[in-house]
DNA sequence: CATCAAATACTCGGAACCGAGCGATCGGAG
DNA sequence: CTCCGATCGCTCGGTTCCGAGTATTTGATG
């Protein structure tokens, strides 16, 4: 068990108890798809694991109309304790990630100084348009809910600030020569 | 095709042509493991995919010993083509990742406020060494090879200021309550 | 020259992932 | 009342991922 989707299942069953299908809504309009990836695809596989691990029980199965029929799942105690456990050790252990951008950065040569600034400028210029749209809707939640339940978009915004700031700094050295192209490399 | 290390094996072969194992190793070399997974599993269907997709073609098959067998490949013009145009698109196009730090930041509440602040505190100490140890073999490396060749050093290690200094404010907030857990939290 | 760790080189199968599809039902326009 | 698009809720199966295992060879040590 180690998709991230599990975590975000448990918290919100700690709420109440939930079918998959609503798990999923309620993820999305809380804006939690922006931390999870949410796919249906892979919240059954979870949903699954959970059960195995014993994390979660199936509470009942309802079935309404001639529709497929819901599944409740609620949290076991084990699942209750996993959750904090869960949380706990992701936010304190870094894990080595691999952003693409990492990747990308690492052969930024193969572009040449003038293909780098060019490409470099225009994700700027789309990293200027995420954060003002993250910007909004942090203002927008905050007046909704307390701190504590969007303090992760300033997370985000901060990184993004971050990187926007470095991707500026290095066109600048681009241009300025600061960052050279060693002979051979076009 | 969407595998980074697929990149990373286009850029390699650029310089010359390599059988899979080799290509690990000059990753592992160089410190391109902190850029991409290299897995060895994923490296062979990886490899197996961009034969497929055209961009690389076996040279040839040498047989040293009783050693299974190396299949030496290399690079094909419509592969040196891809090469760039992958680069170019993960710079400009920003993608929407998970870190699982954001996650776990999403439910940082569930640890209550001096359960959080004590395991960020510990992931800023972790964050700290990673930081000392990133900057040292950016400086070594700095001494062998040009700048252009450890950009992304930079970049990683920007990203880990940002999220450091981040996580030291929040320590900050919720011990001294601008980041306060609503009542019935904890 | 016998032994053993390290390096060489790859295969395999189970797990995870996830988008496309499927078969309903509901709400509203006409 | 009848059509149609949106919503409901899930399944299926094809990738992709990757760690553990396999089998050999080289090099160092005693």
């Amino acid at each position: 068990m180690k998709n991230p989707l599990g975590m975000a299942v448990l918290g919100l069953l700690l709420e109440s108890p939930l079918h998959p299908h609503a798990m999923a809504a309620t993820l999305r309009e809380r804006g939690m798809d922006r931390s999870f990836k949410v796919t249906t695809g892979s919240l059954y596989d979870v949903v699954r694991a959970l059960m195995r691990e014993g994390w979660i029980e199936a509470r009942e199965t309802v079935k309404v109309g001639a529709r497929p029929e819901r599944t409740i799942y609620g949290l076991t105690a084990a699942g209750r304790e996993e959750f904090t456990r869960w949380v706990d050790r992701l936010v304190r252990e870094p894990q080595a990630e691999f952003p693409k951008f990492l990747s990308a950065v690492s052969y930024l040569g193969a572009l040449g100084p003038s293909g780098a600034a060019e490409a470099l400028r225009e994700r700027a210029e789309r990293l200027r348009a995420s954060l003002e749209e993250m910007r909004g809707s942090h203002r927008a939640a905050l007046e909704q809910v307390p701190r504590l339940f969007v303090v992760e978009v300033e997370y985000a915004v901060r990184l993004a600030e971050a990187e926007l700031e470095w991707v500026e700094e290095i066109v600048g050295d681009v241009e300025s020569g600061r960052l050279a192209w060693p002979e051979g490399e076009r």
